[in-house]
DNA sequence: TCAGAAATGGACTATAAATTCCATTTTTTA
DNA sequence: TAAAAAATGGAATTTATAGTCCATTTCTGA
């Protein structure tokens, strides 16, 4: 019935009060029960909608219609994008447009500074206070904080060395050059930062195991909860971040790593 | 397989944790896939989550009863019961902690990373199209790349000599422990990339200096248009950061890196 | 109160998704 | 390095769910 789908939550909304005033009985049910439960839709079946508006299946097809909707489906579909909000394959979208030469600097610029902002929202609602709050005071605690993240995680970890150094926190980057040599330089008091992402390289695992075992505290920065640091005592961090083929949009990622030093060097001079 | 199946997300977490060391190729994936997007399981269909995993849908529903549950559809059961109907979003959220959680760990988290969305939207708005295609062109037919960025500039050029290898883009970072020596290593053909912000430190600048009398040409990442680099014939690419004391929270300035990387990186595997 | 129109309930069908099965490939082990 | 075991991909099958249709009920207005 009616001109076009709803292709917003807004439109969606303005439609419902638009429509509701005029509706019989049972169709007027289902406004009202989906209005104050919006967010069931994307996760239930119709016959559970039905069952708590209290309306046969069939009667609130017929009011998915009247909103502008070809049937149940389209509605979902709606707000399903919605919650998945702003994290689609960012990979996927950023591999087309680089295979497809069409993909100008500009276009790529767009995508990545989409998936940075995506990321840096999610960074928001994923990190825990708690462990956050952790994290920093194990830091501060520390004679010395070290350091070690290779490959892709060294721009993270030379970022954050640099921050220490500017804050006057005594903090020691391993670059893992010498190999295991420089456990020895890791001593009681002390605390590791360890970052790592996805291939996980087995330097800075190894690094960890070693440090875990002699009871040294272990502040990791990782992505998932699925990272091999997991196996370890550690007070992790993780951040997950679109990763395209062998980079990682850091945004998130360094977004954290600079609260962290500025917690830690605060903390520690007061 | 094994016991039962998880009735919580906490036991679900856990069970993840315990399996995924052990698991084979396509079925890591999945873990993977499913540890950074948990949120999506509850509105996506099997295939959705397949396709993301990147692996088959059957593995996928293997992957699901190595987790304890019966299928797909019991596992997303799950999901969907404590599905929260859509957590408060960004901006909520970030008036709630600016309020609430004054002065702790998470309240600066939430400043930097409104920062960093601000730097990002900035950037798209600010970065000239032309320009950027022209520093793409530049570096895309250069025999070889020499990447300069000291101090708080470094986490910066190390990202990007990283992805330049990573994508086998003859390229050379110059740490500058060696003072000016390594300008006898840029040769005709090549081309500077340099990396700067505001106390700019002197030997980027030099090195820009001596490279440019010589007419190899330079690109720069810098801030704003007043920067020392103006001076020369360079193309420039300037990203303007909110600044936190000496730290940048360099979310925009690795944006365009990557993009810079992945553009250069394609058009030269053309 | 009765005719006509609108609304409703529930059975039926079509469709899309989950699940299973098995031939093929890959990995492990003797 | 050959045999056995495990893992994988894809087609076939089953199941669940959306969507349709129509007989029956409930309204509306003369």
């Amino acid at each position: 019935m009616e001109d076009r789908a709803p292709a917003s939550i807004k439109q969606f909304e303005e439609r419902l009060i638009d429509v509701s005033e005029s509706l019989p009985k049972r169709l007027r049910q289902c406004a009202d029960y989906v209005a104050a439960n919006k967010d069931r839709i994307a996760v239930s079946t119709v016959a559970e909608m039905a069952e708590g508006a209290g309306v046969q299946p069939s009667a609130f097809m017929r009011f998915c219609r009247i909103l502008g909707f070809s049937g149940f489906s389209e509605m979902q579909r709606l707000f399903r994008e919605f919650y998945a909000g702003g994290w689609p394959d960012y990979s996927t979208r950023l591999k087309h447009l680089r295979e497809k030469a069409e993909g100008s600097a500009s276009a790529l610029l767009g995508e990545f500074v989409d998936a940075g902002r995506a990321s840096l929202e999610n960074l928001l609602k994923t990190i825990d206070a708690k462990t956050l709050d952790d994290a920093v005071d194990t830091l501060a605690k520390a004679q010395m904080i070290h350091i070690i993240g290779l490959r892709r995680s060294f721009p993270v970890a030379s970022y954050i060395s640099y921050a220490f150094e500017k804050m006057n926190v005594p903090a020691m980057l391993h670059s893992g050059v010498g190999g295991l040599d420089n456990h020895n330089a890791i001593r009681t008091g002390d605390v590791l930062l360890a970052v790592t992402f996805s291939p996980y390289s087995a330097e800075t695992v190894d690094m960890v195991e070693a440090v875990s075992a002699r009871g040294i505290p272990v502040v990791a920065l990782t992505d998932t909860i699925v990272s091999p640091l997991r196996k370890f005592e550690t007070i992790t961090l993780s951040v997950s971040e679109v990763d395209f083929g062998a980079f990682r949009s850091l945004s998130a990622t360094l977004c954290l790593a600079i609260v962290l030093s500025v917690a830690v060097g605060t903390k520690r001079s007061e």
